[in-house]
DNA sequence: AATATTGTTCAGCA
DNA sequence: GTGCTGAACAATAT
C-alpha cells in the first residue's frame, strides 16, 4: 500500500487522532523495525511527550513531539497506523504501539517487516542524510524542475519515475497509473521521450497522486477510467478498446494498455 | 508448493 | 566515480 497517497491518508489519520495526546508508554515489539536506536531509548525520549505535528516527504512522515526531534515512521511494502482504546481492535502485526495517557493506543502496524521507525532533528536534515530526493506533491515542484531531472535520467520512465534519490512519492502502483494516463509504455526508453511527453507525465503525475488521495486512497473511489480498480492481466482497458497486459520492468511488475500506451523504439 | 507482493538497499556491471 | 538493473530482505496469500 504505502507509496505517497498512501502515507499521506495515514498522516491525516495521525492528525484527526493522535495528535496532542500524552504519551504514557512505547511498546517495542519487534526490534527488527528499529533503525539505529534502541527501544529504551525510543521509550525515554517519547515518555511524557505529545505529538505535536505532522509532515510527510515522499513515503516518509515525520511526527514532531519535541524541539528538533521528529519520530520518522516509513512502511515499507506493507503497513499502517491505527488508533484504538479496546484490546480487541489491535491488529495483528503491531510492531510499535505508543499507549496514551486517555487509554487509547496507536499502531505502527507492519505485516512484513521491512518499515521502520526511526528517530530525526528534521524533515530537511533526514532528508539529506538518506538521499531522498524533492517530494512530487511540493508547489515547487514544477514541470521545469521535473524536465531537469528527467533530463538526466537513462533507461526505462517506469523505473526513472520510482526512483526516490531523483524524486520521493511514487512507488511501482502509481507509476503504472501515472504511465497508463499519459498514454506512455512502461519501459519506453526515458532519453528517448520528447518534450510533449514529459510535460504529459507530469501533468499526470500530479493529477493521479492527488486524485488518491482524494479517494483516500480506495480503488473504489477512483475514477472509473483509471487502471487502478482494474489492475490485472486481460481486463479491458478502461480508455480505449485495448487489453491490460502485465510484464516486469526492472523487477518489478507493471500493468499497462498493449493498445494505448506504444513502446517506443 | 512454488511464486507473487504496494519498498529499499546493495552487488554487479557498463 | 556514476547510474541502471535485479536479487535479497520478511511474512503471508494464492
Amino acid at each position: 500500500m504505502p507509496e505517497l497517497p498512501d502515507v499521506e491518508v495515514f498522516r491525516k489519520y495521525l492528525n484527526r487522532t493522535a495528535l496532542n495526546k500524552k504519551i504514557d508508554k512505547v511498546e517495542v515489539r519487534d526490534n527488527d523495525i528499529l533503525s539505529d536506536h534502541s527501544a529504551r531509548s525510543l521509550q525515554m525520549q517519547l515518555k511524557g511527550k505529545k505529538f505535536k505535528a505532522t509532515k510527510r516527504r515522499g513515503k516518509y512522515m515525520f511526527v514532531k513531539f519535541d524541539k528538533n526531534a521528529w519520530l520518522v515512521p516509513h512502511f515499507g511494502m506493507t503497513g499502517f497506523l491505527k488508533y484504538y482504546k479496546d484490546e480487541d481492535k489491535e491488529t495483528e502485526h503491531a510492531r510499535v504501539v505508543f499507549d496514551f495517557t486517555n487509554g487509547y493506543k496507536l499502531a505502527f502496524d507492519n505485516q512484513r517487516k521491512l518499515g521502520k521507525v526511526d528517530i530525526a532533528k528534521g524533515v530537511q536534515e533526514f532528508a539529506e542524510k538518506n538521499d531522498i530526493g524533492p517530494d512530487v506533491l511540493e508547489d515547487d515542484f514544477d514541470l521545469g524542475k521535473f524536465k531537469e531531472i528527467m533530463d538526466k535520467k537513462r533507461g526505462i520512465v517506469k523505473s526513472a519515475l520510482m526512483d526516490q534519490k531523483s524524486m520521493s512519492g511514487v512507488g511501482n502502483i502509481y507509476s503504472d497509473e501515472i504511465l497508463f494516463r499519459a498514454g506512455i509504455h512502461p519501459a519506453s526508453k526515458t532519453e528517448r521521450l520528447d518534450n510533449k511527453q514529459v510535460k504529459k507525465i507530469f501533468r499526470a503525475l500530479k493529477t493521479v497522486l492527488k486524485k488518491a488521495i482524494e479517494a483516500e486512497v480506495d480503488p473504489q473511489k477512483m475514477p472509473s477510467s483509471y487502471l487502478l480498480p482494474v489492475r490485472e492481466e486481460g481486463h479491458k482497458c478502461p480508455e480505449c478498446s485495448g487489453k491490460i497486459k502485465s510484464s516486469k520492468f526492472s523487477g518489478r511488475t507493471g500493468y499497462y494498455c498493449g493498445k494505448h500506451q506504444k513502446q517506443l523504439s
